[in-house]
DNA sequence: ATCCTAGCTTGGACTCTGTCTAAGTCAACA
DNA sequence: TGTTGACTTAGACAGAGTCCAAGCTAGGAT
């Protein structure tokens, strides 16, 4: 995690408590937290950081490409920082969780020309969706 | 779309005036409305028309399968009634339209079992972002 | 043809996410 | 150590969607 705060510094970011703190919180366990859950865990070490800074500094990252924005459903964003190993989601329709999986082939290439409208085509994310074991015993 | 309305009235839904103008509204082109644009559009024909209704409505439609809802990401959620015929989109990220394409192969197949985590899985989606070309040019 | 009633609709209040703003604070450079 | 512009804060605000109690009505029952 030395290693982002290092990059950001690297960057011109300002290294305030309240940027390492949600920074330290994202580098925790491969989660995918929402604004709010890593509110919540922020301010379990920096009580008094507010919901605007959160909101903030993640929107910085997601810019920075340090994070990753998943927007799964009309549902909270969740935030994802394993930015660096390219990666897709599996979701949970029973209870939301989010699992990392890595597909075979690259969805861009499955795209033909005349599907591409003259777009500049930046990227591709694949969702999945099913039951976890627990959802699906249910 | 008498089509749509036999359907839905096969599987016990009462037919209302509200509700056919809905559906009327989602027959039309092949758009991608938001809920408040169907609303808009629903309040020409029918004044009296209440938001909750419409969201009601596009509720049950994709309950049913007749309209699929597509988040796109902050914004408001799409519903897309081209539902019968499988079909993955294309979204411009400087202007937020909505294509229809088809990519080739099947997302699904490309997940290999070891990457399941035992999840019954149901469905994939593939969201391709890009700038449309009025959206390249600037 | 009319009656009944469960199911549908309504408007408005409410919740949840997220954004904005003005005023105060502070990291980092000089 | 002082200065300054970038950062943070609380709270107001906004957009999208949900909920609720009260009234209405489609369509089967009579």
């Amino acid at each position: 995690m030395s290693d982002l705060l290092e990059r950001l510094r690297g960057r011109g970011w300002r290294l305030t408590s309240q940027r390492r703190v949600v920074a330290e919180v994202l580098d925790g366990d491969h989660v995918h937290l929402t604004a709010d859950e890593v509110h919540a865990r922020a301010a379990e070490r920096l009580p008094e950081i507010s919901r605007a800074t959160v909101y903030n500094t993640l929107g910085e990252l997601v810019i920075l490409g340090e994070v990753l924005e998943v927007s799964t459903d009309g549902r909270a964003k969740r935030y994802d920082p394993n930015a660096h190993h390219p990666h897709q989601h599996l979701i949970c329709s029973g209870c939301g969780a989010i699992r990392d999986v890595h597909p075979q082939g690259d969805p861009i290439a499955a795209l033909p020309d005349a599907e591409r409208f003259g777009f500049l085509i930046s990227g591709a994310e694949v969702t999945y969706r099913g039951l976890c074991p627990d959802c699906a015993r249910r």
